[in-house]
RNA sequence: GUCUCCUUCGUCUAGCGGUCAGGACAUCGCCCUCUCACGGCGGUAACAUGGGUUCAAGUCCCGUAGGAGACGCCA
């Protein structure tokens, strides 16, 4: 059987890190089973739709590289086939029009909370044959089952059962004409022909009323699979507050988007005991019945050190033009490729790698060291004399690549019996502007004997001025 | 309030009647080491709870507790 699934956001803010793991299983479940990944924007909402929603959900999308097969649905742009659907129900008894005034229907809520009773609609005008009110545009309701039991195999959830009488007469298409979310969901799932519906839990209750409604359209009921929704690190449902930034945060914050595959990937979701799992074999494995039924709590820790992982993996052009906005000036870029390697296996997003990169690009600023912690790598007279022995050094040096620079400090600290620590602190403060670097034989490699002699000339002058 | 779902280390999870309950992140210790990382080795750490069924239960059944979600003329 051929697979057609779709993702269905809508367009009222940015694509946030849940409905990105319900795009990314969706698109897994399509690609393994050969089948289709289809994009519905549900922009029936007038009031809280915006293009820049729907721009944000397109490049968020195309960031995590989950690619549609056929143009987007805008769901607006199909009100009338919608409408045309309630009016079909209406003639053939499925459903009726409801006089009743929004007050009114808030006031059958609150009666029925009052009486412990579910908050609904009471079905006032479903079989009334009163004429109606003058005056008042009706919404159309449908007529849901009174009695009875639904049973729905969920993909996920498994079998999972509703007692009818739990339904009530939901609306369908509104006092202005324009349809609801539940039936313009069903009409389009059913003329896009999607075969599996791949939704958040948080829609596991929304499937028992669809369901009818595919009924007594007369249509076949899809497959269904409601994945649980990401908590975050305090088990509520995800907020802002966690960290549920929208995808475009995490592109933003330096995070690659193979990273974020892996990590929603395995949110629910587990292959045995692997947990670095590239996309091909993703697609390999998947099968929406292996996930799993309960909630996860987003760990932003986990998913820094898978970033830090593929970061590592990656190609050091790759990782060059992807932090390349972030360094301050164009000028000695190169320094920065040339470094990459050293560079990348101590950041774990890319806003840090280039904060490590920064030095190369720009010459430390003595005076700041001074004023920072690492003053006395600098100026104290042992350093100072260190520092004064690595200028030698470097001027003397024949061959300057890695290898030469290597030994020759090596050799160095043996024979004047100095600790190799004693003698590249200081010159890795000098250079960098900082405790912390890549090796310092690859740091005074890429940076070049000029601009390395210069660095430790300008600290020797600041301690001697002091 | 009503309905639905969930419950294995702090977190993500493996487990599909018989395991010393495994892995990963985090954490702690050791090693490697020019700093910081990376990497390697090792440690601490879990079957919510009460009943059943069974020779045998993390695994099956029922209850309890806790958690989450849903109950719109939002999607």
């Amino acid at each position: 059987m051929s697979v057609t699934v779709r993702f269905a956001p809508s367009p009222t803010g940015y694509l946030h890190i849940g409905g990105a793991r319900t795009a990314l299983f969706n698109w897994l479940y399509a690609r393994h089973m050969g089948g289709k990944f289809l994009l519905r924007i549900e922009d029936t909402d007038r009031e809280r739709s915006s293009q820049s929603a729907v721009d944000a959900i397109f490049e968020s999308l195309k960031w995590l590289e989950l690619d549609w097969d056929v143009p987007p649905v805008f769901q607006f742009a199909r009100a009338s086939r919608h409408a045309e659907v309630a009016r079909q129900l209406v003639n053939n008894g499925l459903a009726y029009y409801c006089y009743s005034s929004i007050e009114e229907v808030e006031q059958m809520r609150a009666t029925a909370l009052a009486h412990g009773r579910p908050p609904r609609y009471d079905g006032y005008w479903r079989d009334r044959k009163d004429p109606p009110p003058s005056g008042v545009s009706p919404v159309i309701r449908f007529k849901a089952p009174q009695s009875g039991k639904t049973v729905i195999t969920d993909l996920v959830q498994g079998t999972v059962e509703l007692d009818n009488a739990q339904l009530d007469d939901m609306v369908l298409l509104r006092a202005d004409g324009t349809p609801t979310y539940m039936l313009s969901v069903v009409v389009d799932d059913h003329d896009m022909g999607i075969t599996h519906v791949i939704r958040g839990d948080d829609h596991l209750t929304n499937m028992f009323r669809q369901y009818h409604l595919f009924k007594a359209c007369g249509w076949s009921v899809p497959e269904f699979a409601h994945i649980p929704l990401i908590h975050g690190p305090d088990g509520a449902k995800l907020s802002k507050r966690h960290g549920a930034l929208g995808a475009e945060q995490y592109k933003d914050a330096g995070f690659l988007p193979e990273s974020m595959r892996n990590y929603l990937l395995r949110l629910g979701w587990a292959h045995g005991n692997d947990e670095i799992i590239s996309t091909q074999q993703a697609i390999e494995w998947f099968d929406i019945r292996d996930v799993g039924r309960s909630p996860a709590r987003f760990d932003m820790q986990k998913l820094l050190n898978l970033n830090g992982h593929y970061i590592r993996q990656a190609e050091n052009e790759r990782l060059f033009d992807l932090i390349r906005p972030w360094l301050k000036s164009g000028e000695h870029a190169d320094r920065v490729l040339a470094g990459m390697t050293g560079l990348k296996q101590r950041a774990q997003t890319l806003r840090e790698l280039a904060d490590g990169a920064l030095f190369y690009i720009e010459r430390p600023d003595p005076g700041a060291i001074l004023s920072g912690p690492n003053s006395k790598k600098i100026t104290d007279p042992a350093a100072v004399s260190y520092l004064k022995q690595m200028l030698e050094l470097l001027q003397n040096l024949t061959n300057f690549d890695e290898a030469e620079i290597e030994l020759a400090i090596r050799n160095f600290c043996k024979e004047q019996q100095i600790k190799l620590n004693d003698l590249l602190n200081p010159a890795r403060v000098a250079l960098t502007g900082s405790h912390i670097s890549p090796s310092l034989f690859d740091v005074v490699n890429v940076l070049g004997r000029e601009e390395c002699l210069v660095r430790i000339n300008a600290c020797l002058l600041q301690a001697r001025a002091l």
